[in-house]
DNA sequence: ATCACCCGTGGGACCGCTCCCACGCGGCAT
DNA sequence: ATGCCGCGTGGGAGCGGTCCCACGGGTGAT
């Protein structure tokens, strides 16, 4: 803000306009416009000049004059709230990021990058994202009781998140299938004749979490087996709270052959815990977790996981946005993608 | 006509002007313009009357018009290359870019997040930021034999590297005291009395591998250690290069007792190759990596690793950028930051 | 031949801001 | 009193696009 060097960095020689590009190439602004945003109602000899005269002035249109006549911005936010980075750990956005990247390519949008650093930042970003400085906004990541996306809604900012808040998310979003993926790790572990299998369930107002253990619910129902509640524990989606509900599902059953954990992380604590109890994995126990992160491959042993296919759901949240953008209300709202079994040594 | 028909943003609404404030507040443009960019020239009373009227209207400036305006763009790109995402592990990135975000926060710049999929946009970046795109660029990770970084130079844009290509690097940037680290974390395992230490490398055309290995044998020389060629061994930043180095160590010197790995990655397939060997760690052989990853966590033993301050290499490329936009030339071109040895169990 | 029509075209009028010039008006020295 | 200085100040002139209106000339119907 303040008034530092007014000397803009025209170090280089100014950009050709538009309007040189007219004069070069004989013809009127309002024809070189045409030609720039694929107008059909240029002759084609005119669009040939034009043509030229673009590449030997090396001519790009300026896109904040663009921007100002047009009142568009072609740039899409990404939110990404730190306080989320930690706790969801890194791959989930490295992941998710390129594949938004991928998805928004062609459509000459740009991403602008947004990290809000506390809970202020973020609440403010509402205002800031609406005054016309993007035209639209990926989210990705939100809590349940979070409501910057209603406000967005209100602002008419189109808006895709990455998972939804509750089962009735009235905006678009893109997850993947939580429920299938973990009835698929439970199934699995059931087909390898574990008999007793518990869970390490995320924090229960997350909707994932939920999801994940209503898919656990269910393999255990289809296969006629246990589902007592004994079995299922909370966690945090941390590595100490892995180890925490691991214990605590070792106290109630000592004789569990089989966990699955909502996360990487949590099930590398409860690896831990097991083995701290005397438990081999998978020898006495199995172990299953979900992410199919950079810590499912490196811990020992190796952990089977529910992997997310993240650069499709970067691909799906680019798409579900630019058909907001195009149009308000086209097509469907809601995009879940199937998740693999990644089989390795834990289970 | 009135100025109190407008009602703070509701939906669809126009957002208010310059021109707006400036009516509600009794005073001309040229006032407002200067109240909001903080000059000095501005009587306290037209102050107070055009801080009330941007609070009672919600004024917030058009950047496309104030870009167009002054021929800034209030952005900088933030690049990745792609290749490099996966190779060198996603945390690295993670931890800079919040730092970056955090240094960038005062300024009011956005950062416009670049991640070009193939060699071919990658080199078609520099007419792409040049084109009064972005303020600035800051390149999160370099190759030896790139060149944008000096055609980006050539066009003026002011640039800051996450590292450097050699060490007659002439463009501003940011990098960790490899050389040090390297160092401490031998001198570490001298310290505890290990007597053969190996190192497993970086390729060696990458500098901030070429600085590891130096350091290496610096807390080697001034112990006065062995620090012939046939305790260094190359790998290539990955798991896969890391067991074949630490195999082909082994043959060379069974009775190797330590092993400094250029990077934890590398450092858990070492760890793999040991066991596989039958070597305990550390009993037998102690080990150590560099980055203090996820990885370094999880695995078994966990890693003794030197952390490098990402957040701040981020603060420091985003203060770096902020001096050479501002004015060209001034300060110092490289900011080294200070590395620390994180002890677990594997040293 | 006359008219209506359409197609391609040029250019004026913005979009909302910053920059800068010129101007009014007090206070101070003359 | 008269000049001069300098501090706010208003507002014109862009910045580089898009949008749209009006216009000339070719075409086909009458």
């Amino acid at each position: 803000m303040s008034p530092a060097e007014s000397h803009p960095s025209t170090a280089g020689t100014r950009r050709p306009t538009l309007n040189a590009v007219a004069a070069r190439a004989g013809v009127g602004r309002g024809t070189v416009s045409r030609v720039i945003n694929g107008s059909p109602k240029v002759s084609a000899r005119s669009r040939a000049a034009v043509e030229r005269a673009i590449a030997e002035l090396g001519y790009v249109p300026n896109r904040a004059a663009r921007s100002l006549a047009t009142r568009r911005t072609d740039s899409v936010a990404l939110v990404v709230p730190e306080a989320e980075t930690r706790l969801f750990t890194e791959p989930y956005f490295s992941g998710i990021i390129p594949g938004v990247s991928a998805g928004l390519a062609d459509s000459g949008l740009q991403m602008l990058l947004v990290l809000p650093r506390d809970e202020k930042e973020y609440t403010r970003l509402a205002d800031y994202l609406s005054a016309q400085r993007v035209d639209g906004v990926l989210l990705m990541s939100v809590r349940s009781e979070d409501t910057l996306p209603d406000r967005l809604r209100e602002l008419a900012v189109p808006t895709v998140l990455a998972g939804r808040r509750s089962r009735e998310e009235p905006l678009r979003h893109v997850r993947c299938d939580n429920r299938g993926g973990a009835r698929d790790a439970v199934r699995h572990l059931l087909a390898r004749g574990r008999a007793t299998v518990g869970t390490i369930t995320g924090p229960l107002h997350m909707d994932a979490a939920r999801d994940r253990l209503d898919g656990y619910r269910e393999a255990l129902r289809e296969a006629g087996a246990d589902a007592g509640e004994e079995l299922v524990a909370q966690g945090d989606f941390t590595e100490a709270g892995g180890r925490a509900a691991m214990r605590e599902l070792l106290r109630r059953h000592p004789a569990l052959d089989a966990v699955f954990a909502a996360s990487d992380v949590m099930a590398s604590g409860a690896v831990l815990e097991l083995r701290a109890a005397g438990r081999r994995v998978p020898e006495d126990v199995a172990v299953i977790g979900f992410d199919d992160s950079i810590v499912a491959r490196h811990i020992d042993p190796p952990l089977t996981s529910v992997r997310q296919p993240l650069q499709e759901m970067g691909r799906a949240m680019a798409r579900l946005l630019l058909d907001e953008i195009a149009g308000p209300d086209s097509g469907r709202h809601e995009v879940v993608l199937p998740t693999e079994l990644i089989v390795r040594a834990s289970a």
